[in-house]
DNA sequence: ATCCTCATGTAACACGTTACATGATTAC
DNA sequence: GTAATCATGTAACGTGTTACATGAGGAT
C-alpha cells in the first residue's frame, strides 16, 4: 500500500474513471488497452473494486436501462474520489513491484532438463519477448504528441526496454546454457 | 499451470529439496538466497506447500527433536517427487510471467501529479534499479564455474539486464516527463 | 532488565483468477 | 440453424500476504 489505505488496483480504477464515466465492462476494455501491460485487472475484479469505491463514496453509480443490451451501471468519479486520487498522487510512495517468472524457475532447475526442452524454452521466450517488444513499440509510436500521452508513452517504452533486455539476455545466455547441458550427462 | 497439475511454487519447493533435505525454515532461507528475485515465496506458504507435497507423496517429512531450539520437521524428496519434478522439467511449458508495477501506475496518471513528487519517484526508481542491478551482478560474479551454477548465474544475469533496462529507461524518459509536467499547469 | 534476532511454525484474510450465467447480435 | 462474439455481470476458489505465537540466546 502506498501511504495509507487502498490497494493500487483501486487507484487504477479511480484514475481510469477520471478520464470519463464508464460501466464496469467499458472500464475493463479501457484498462486492457491502457494499463494492462503493467497492471492487469480482470473484469470480475473491476466489479468488486467499483463496489468498494462506491461504498467509500469515491464513485457514484447510476443504473442505465438499455433496449437490446443488458442494463448497465455507469460509474462516475465523485469529488471525494478526486480528492483521494490527488492525495495518492501527492505521495512519491508506490506499491513495490511484483515480478514472478515461471520461466526462470524452470531455467534455474534446467540442469535436470532434456536439452531439447531447454532449447525450445529459450527460443520461445526470446520470440515472445521480441513480439511483445514490437507491439509496445508500435503502441508508443502511435501515440500523439498530446501532453497527456507522454505519460502513456513512457509506460509503453518501459515495456519496450524490458522486452529488449529479455531478447538480449536470451541471446547472451542461450548458447552458454545449451552448451553446458551438452557437457553434463 | 505448466502442463497438468501443480502450481509453479510446488515445483520450486520440490526442486530446492532436490538439492538436499531441509526443514521449512531452512528451505525458506535457501529460497530467499536463490530464487527469490524471480519467484519469492513466503515462509508461511512454504509450510503449506510442504504439507501438500507430503500428502501427494512427493516428499517425506521426519520430525526431529532439538534441545535448545524448537523441534523441526525435515523434508526429503521422494522418488515419486523426483519423477514429478522430471516430468515437469520435460515439458517446455511454463506459467506465464506475472508483472505488476505500482510505480508505472503512478507514472501513467502523473499528469495530475506535483512535479516534485514525479521527480522524486523517478530518481528513486532509478536508484533502486541501479542498486539491485549491482547486487545481482555481484551474485553472478561470485558463482563458481561449476556446471550447476551456470543456470543460477543465468537467472541472476536476467535480473541484471532487467534492472539495467530500468536505469536506462529512467534516464531516457525522466527529463521528457518532468519537462512535460512543467509545461502543463 | 529489556529488546532484538534466531528458529520454528499457525491462522486469518484479501487479492486476483477461473468458472459460471444470460440474452441479443453477427458470422458461417 | 448453430456457433462465436458482444455486453453485462456474479460466484467460488486458491495463491500469496500479513499478522500472530513461542521460547531461547545475544546485545546494550
Amino acid at each position: 500500500m502506498a501511504g495509507h489505505g487502498l490497494p493500487t488496483t483501486s487507484y487504477a480504477v479511480l484514475g481510469l474513471l477520471s478520464r470519463g464515466p464508464m460501466s464496469g465492462y467499458e472500464l475493463a476494455g479501457f484498462a486492457g488497452e491502457s494499463i494492462a501491460h503493467f497492471w492487469p485487472i480482470r473484469k470480475s475484479q473491476i466489479y468488486g473494486e467499483l463496489g468498494r469505491l462506491e461504498e467509500l463514496g469515491f464513485v457514484d453509480g447510476t443504473s442505465v436501462h438499455q433496449e437490446k443490451l443488458p442494463d448497465k451501471r455507469v460509474y462516475r468519479i465523485s469529488s471525494a474520489g478526486k480528492k483521494a486520487m490527488s492525495d495518492w498522487l501527492g505521495s512519491p510512495d508506490y506499491e513495490s513491484t511484483r515480478f514472478r517468472s515461471g520461466f526462470l524457475v524452470k531455467v534455474f532447475f534446467a540442469d535436470q532438463m532434456p536439452l531439447e526442452t531447454l532449447e525450445r524454452m529459450l527460443s520461445d521466450a526470446r520470440e515472445k519477448a521480441e513480439t511483445y517488444r514490437a507491439e509496445l513499440q508500435a503502441t508508443a509510436d502511435h501515440l500523439s504528441e498530446e501532453p497527456q500521452e507522454a505519460f502513456t508513452r513512457s509506460t509503453a517504452l518501459f515495456g519496450v526496454r524490458i522486452n529488449q533486455a529479455i531478447v538480449e539476455w536470451a541471446e547472451e545466455v542461450g548458447p552458454a546454457l545449451t552448451k553446458e547441458r551438452k557437457k553434463k550427462r
